[in-house]
RNA sequence: GGCCCCGUAGCUCAGCUGGAUAGAGCAACUGCCUUCUAAGCAGUAGGUCCUGCGUUCGAAUCGCAGCAGGGUCACCA
């Protein structure tokens, strides 16, 4: 690519003029600012002192030598120490040449033999449905998955459902109480909602429980300790961790209610796993480490019988390990399930999609493991994002001001429908292609309007206000599409554009380079937004090719070209777009339509 | 209180390893549909980049201090 090609030529002529010895891949390119004319800029600032050379003269020797050295190189401009550089409209024609027909344009081969980097995410408890935040989290997790399979990387993509743990005592003793053998048949309500609503239900008894114990006198901190349903709930862990098949049995009942309601939801997201744990399947292991840190001398256990691990000399605090009545804790399990993980894939990476209200969590993950002396520990990547916040705050599901995933879809998909038929634009589409249109239209928004924000920021979800269709929004990029789509079918169809037959050259004007330029970007943006695990990259260059592209839409008439040549150009140039975008929405986890 | 993150237009967000006059979208206001999908395009208006000091040829970007917000320090997950 040009690029390094520039960097080459910069550094080896700053050698030959001024004896400067300077790394080519140093030499900072940047993408001139459109104010100005050019393609990429090197700033000669950084080399004035050592060259001694005023910026201008330095700026025009080393603009004089690069483009003696470079025949891509038509012309170059000095404005004080910006050393400007046009690049020949030849090697943009020649980049069009090149990527015009090519599927897979900016996606690299994976090799799938090669150690595979196992990314954890979604994760959900199942004591309650998924909410918004988990969204957030599922869309990265899928994303960045795809992020990184474009990037060439062989990735494994698991869910750590956990399954087991107060939680979901919490759930089941509320259920045995007040439920009244409730069931999703019995009630028609999604199971993952019905367990759910247990929850919410233990927690309000709980509360009550507590206030009457405060009210005899008792302390908040010792009542929320020995409320009656919380001991319960605690008994019944218990039971559980030793097997009683009762407990096991309605666990699996419960359980089983909500995954069938979690792989609806999973479904409508469009995301998916190569593989599934269930904490009841590894938190045995975890204990196992434990007990082989005791043996170590890496973790010691109190006179309670608790066992910890101090990590006051890393500047942490002292963690809990297993609780005093030998019951495994978040840490045990996480422990467990790090080695399973490990000693199965044998990975390269271990990336986990994990919120960043648990930093620490992570922080001192990474520290027990090593010091029970995996050397593997270092692959540990927490890939930690932001909350998403309400307008009041953040989302507290006690409380009820959840967003809920599957409400939020819905909406989505009413509104995706509102906007259709205002538009009137689909009328002899069946049913049941319109849903599947309102579908995708309602995930393009809701992926992207969350996907296009830095993954380790906080963002604000406004529910008041309903997720935008216009702008740098998902349905923009969509329509873009479907209007590229609608040009090559009627190029291909009614004027008989091959789009296989190499065309020759023709001119190109500022629009069309314009666009040229963006996609030559692509491989590059790919690049740095799988380093980054930043799918909100991708997002914004995406943005940026459509606008690009429509702007040229706008003014440059494609059907009605007279010249057959160009007209091929132009219909290339649409259909090496329409594949940028299709690439790179997929990246998102979006689909994009022939139509809209 | 200790540690971590964050503060850019009325609102939501970009701004990569420091570089030219800080960018988009929404909201507001102007234009453009007998021409390939107007979910579009072109334009106007809107900023002490939280504050101060420092590093340097140059700081929204790096460092320090302060202010404001959030997270976390559970025998919850």
């Amino acid at each position: 690519m040009i690029e390094s090609k520039l960097q080459n030529a910069v550094a080896s002529a700053l050698n030959n003029l001024y004896g400067l010895n300077i790394e080519a891949d140093s030499v900072v390119l940047q993408k001139t600012k459109k104010e100005f004319s050019g393609d990429y800029t090197v700033v000669v600032f950084p080399y004035v002192k050592q060259a001694r050379k005023a910026p201008e003269a330095l700026a025009n020797e080393l603009g004089n030598a690069v483009a003696q050295n470079l025949h891509e190189i038509k012309d170059f401009n000095v404005i004080k120490g910006f050393l400007n550089f046009t690049i020949d409209d030849s090697y943009w024609l020649n980049f069009a040449n090149i990527i015009a027909d090519d599927k897979t344009f900016g996606l690299k081969d994976v090799d799938s033999n090669a150690a595979p980097v196992v990314i954890e995410y979604s994760s959900p408890n199942t004591n309650k449905p998924l909410h918004l935040g988990h969204i957030r989290n599922n869309l990265l997790g899928w994303s960045v998955s795809q992020l990184l399979t474009a990037n060439g990387r062989n990735v494994k993509k698991v869910n750590l459902v956990n399954d087991r743990g107060i939680h979901i005592c919490k759930s089941m003793l509320a259920w045995l109480r007040y439920g009244n053998g409730e069931t999703p048949e019995s009630s028609g309500m999604k199971g993952d909602h019905l367990v759910g609503k247990y929850y919410v239900e233990f927690d309000r008894h709980y509360k009550e429980e507590i206030k009457a114990l405060m009210e005899k006198g008792m302390e908040e901190e010792q009542a929320k300790k020995e409320a009656p349903l919380m001991v319960e709930a605690q008994q019944m862990l218990k039971r559980w961790e030793e097997g009683d098949e009762e407990i096991r049995s309605l666990w699996k009942k419960m359980n089983n209610w909500v995954y069938a309601g979690f792989d609806e939801t999973y479904k409508r997201m469009g995301v998916s796993f190569d593989k599934i744990y269930y904490e009841s399947n590894t938190y045995l292991l975890g204990k196992e480490l434990v007990q082989k840190g005791l043996d170590m001398g890496v973790l010691f256990r109190k006179e309670d019988g608790s066992v910890w691990c101090d990590l006051t000399d890393a500047g942490l605090d002292q963690k809990l390990l297993l609780r005093k009545d030998g019951t495994s804790v978040y840490m045990t399990q996480d422990l467990g399930t790090a080695l399973l993980r490990q000693r199965e894939f044998g990975a390269d990476q271990l990336i986990y999609v994990v919120g960043n209200e648990q930093d620490y969590h992570f922080q001192v993950l990474k520290i027990v493991l090593e010091r029970l002396g995996f050397n593997w520990a270092e692959k540990v990547y927490h890939l930690s994002y932001g909350m998403v916040e309400l307008p009041n705050g953040k989302m507290k599901s006690r409380e009820g001001t959840v967003v809920d995933a599957d409400d939020l879809i819905s909406e989505m998909e009413q509104t995706a429908a509102e906007m259709c038929k205002e538009r009137g634009k689909n009328e002899d589409m069946n049913q049941e292609q319109l849903d599947e249109l309102y579908h995708m239209l309602a995930l393009g928004a809701l992926k992207y309007f969350i996907l296009k924000v830095d993954p380790t920021k906080t963002m604000l979800f406004n529910p008041a206000e309903s997720i935008d269709f216009n702008g740098n929004t998902g349905p923009f990029i969509q329509y873009t599409h479907a209007r590229i789509r609608s040009i090559i079918r009627k190029a291909v169809g009614e004027k008989g554009v091959s789009l296989e037959k190499v065309p020759a050259t023709t001119s190109i004007n500022d629009k069309e380079r314009e666009v040229l330029k963006q996609l030559h970007d692509m491989p590059g943006v790919i690049e740095q937004a799988a380093a980054a695990y930043s799918p909100a990259m991708i997002a914004n260059f995406t943005y940026d090719l459509a606008k690009a592209f429509n702007s040229f839409y706008q003014d440059t008439p494609i059907l009605r070209e007279n010249d057959p040549e160009r007209m091929l150009f132009l219909v290339r140039l649409c259909n090496a777009v329409s594949t940028g975008i299709k690439n790179l929405m997929a990246i998102l986890g979006i689909d994009v339509p022939e139509r809209m």
